[in-house]
DNA sequence: GTGAAAGCGCTAACAC
DNA sequence: GTGTTAGCGCTTTCAC
């Protein structure tokens, strides 16, 4: 209900104030005598008076908004991170623009350039980069960046991961302990340090528990609809008796492929899922499978935590949070 | 790689031309001489110019930025319809802006406050408002507005739906005509227009197919997680032959809360669900109830032309775009 | 305890 | 075909 552009000088106007104090009222930016305070007040109220954000970023240089680049909005991983990030953010009084790649290095690099020509004050970003030089080239230099999810050697920023290592690792020594000899695992996309980490982990376990390393076991699927029935029929001639899926969209894939299959979880085959975070499916099939549950909410808490802390003071040293994944064994006892 | 702060007048310095000519030729809005713009760009180049977005939509008023107010980030209905959303979007050069309210009527307030007060260009908002009038209180006179998912008896705004009564209506004459005689529904928030309109649905069906309306089999939930079990056990004692989910995420909860009771679907109790989209869950078990399928992508593509659209020419008359859900009966065969 | 006024970086009349 | 310049609405320094 507000008329067309009421300004701050309306205000002052009716007022019978300055502009300045005005702006040092509403901002409680300085001392205003109790009598000046209700008038300005008073006269806000009669115009309905609303302070236009976008000239006050522009004079300020602030713009109270951080930018979020996710690959893939509709993985209920991203989307579950987005919205514990915007819980923090809007509890702090900030905004957040959604950006998505779709896993296209060009849609990153677009987007990293946009919001950050005076869009946003920071950058939350789960690059699809392979290569760090690209996406740092298009970072403007001191702008408060943190990484999300997957992260670079290079530790020029900081960022907010999970564990990757251990839990693969236990889980080929899980499986290996069970009798499993020829254990199958479903990487995501190849260039992502979460997907290396994972398979480093996994050939390294496999080396460590005396198996038999096997290339052809090692497969890798893009983490987004319907990508991993391909790796799982190639797996499946290769007769493996187990499979690790790295990742919860294409585990809940998995699971529906296998059952179609006629094939039995913890019977006919072996099953451990990265899961993300609780999917419909793995509540019916969770104690059937060894289940890797990646902490999303602290995940996103922690991002929005880091942001903020970096915007209110850049030269921070570098920050790298690893957070922790929940391993919970198939029989359903452990946690 | 950009030096602290390079203006349009330094590019105008460098380039020898006044800063009228610089801006008309990023911005190709007047006729700029070949020789002119390769200086111009020449000099832009040198300095790692980027133009501030900041100063721009202040200076023209235009953010570029749309405010998508939603009830639930992490339901995969309203995820899929940010993405959906987002692409649009992005293809015509503009950003988006999240905001959650988490089905919290005074933080959906606060946030069209937020958003409207010179943020964004338009919002779209998928209210959990039960009142027309506090709603439209926090909209701007005038201000580009398309409702999402969820309307109002008042016609005021543009609106992008899916037709509620119609596959509920079709549901109930299907269950009836099966044997049914004593149908559970399970709807969303009683106060949103797409609940209200899908209980009216089943009440005037049950009617029509001559079937006793008992309000013990009438329930709501919230359409957020664990919200359905409630409603199931309630209803389970009430001895109905058959139930009616009318949310995705509530319709998992059924599936696997019947499953865990040991119930067959379509063997000792029938189900029909909205499925919303293509969760896991629904692929294992769609061919064992009837399922409603809302055109999702279809929602989010509207809600963003719409948008935009208004933003265009604000004057427009009220468009009102009411999509159709797709109905799959359990045998399979149907589409 | 409050006011005057100088810009923030850009666009767009208006002028030539 | 290009330059001059007046602001957009706000914050903030400097003055009193």
């Amino acid at each position: 209900m507000v008329s067309l552009k009421v300004t701050i000088s309306d205000v002052a106007k009716l007022a019978g104030v300055s502009t300045a104090t005005v702006s040092h009222t509403i901002n409680e930016t300085r001392y205003v005598s109790q009598e000046t305070k209700d008038k300005v007040y008073q006269a806000i109220k009669e115009l309905g008076y609303t302070p236009d954000a976008s000239a006050r970023s522009f004079r300020t240089g602030k713009k109270q908004t951080i930018g979020f680049i996710v690959p893939d909005i509709s993985n209920k991983f991203f989307a579950t991170m987005i919205e514990t990030v915007e819980n923090h953010l809007s509890a702090h009084g900030y905004h957040l623009i959604i950006a998505n790649t779709e896993e296209n290095m060009s849609r990153e690099e677009t987007n990293i350039r946009l919001l950050t020509a005076g869009l946003v004050d920071g950058l939350l970003i789960a690059s699809t980069m392979d290569d760090f030089a690209r996406l740092d080239e298009a970072i403007p230099t001191g702008f408060p960046v943190v990484l999300v999810d997957r992260t670079f050697e290079e530790k020029k920023y900081s960022s907010v991961c999970v564990s990757n290592f251990q839990p693969i690792y236990r889980s080929v020594c899980r499986l290996a302990g069970k009798g499993s000899k020829r254990i199958g695992i479903i990487g995501g996309l190849p260039r992502l340090s979460s997907t290396k980490e994972r398979i480093a982990a996994y050939r390294e376990a496999i080396a460590d528990c005396d198996l038999e390393l096997d290339e052809n076991l090692i497969r890798y699927g893009d983490s987004r609809e319907n990508s991993a029935q391909h790796c799982l029929e190639e797996l499946l001639t290769q007769n493996c008796d187990a499979i690790i899926v790295c990742q919860g969209l294409m585990a809940s894939e998995t699971i529906i492929y296998l059952h179609k299959q006629g094939m039995r979880l913890g019977q006919d085959i072996d099953l451990v899922s990265f899961v993300d975070y609780d999917s419909d499916i793995n509540q019916l099939y969770s104690n059937q499978m060894d289940c890797i549950t990646q902490p999303v909410e602290a995940l996103g808490e922690a991002a929005g935590e880091q942001i903020l802390a970096r915007i209110e003071n850049p030269d921070a040293p570098i920050f790298e949070k690893v957070l922790t994944s929940t391993y919970k064994p198939s029989d359903g006892a452990g946690r």
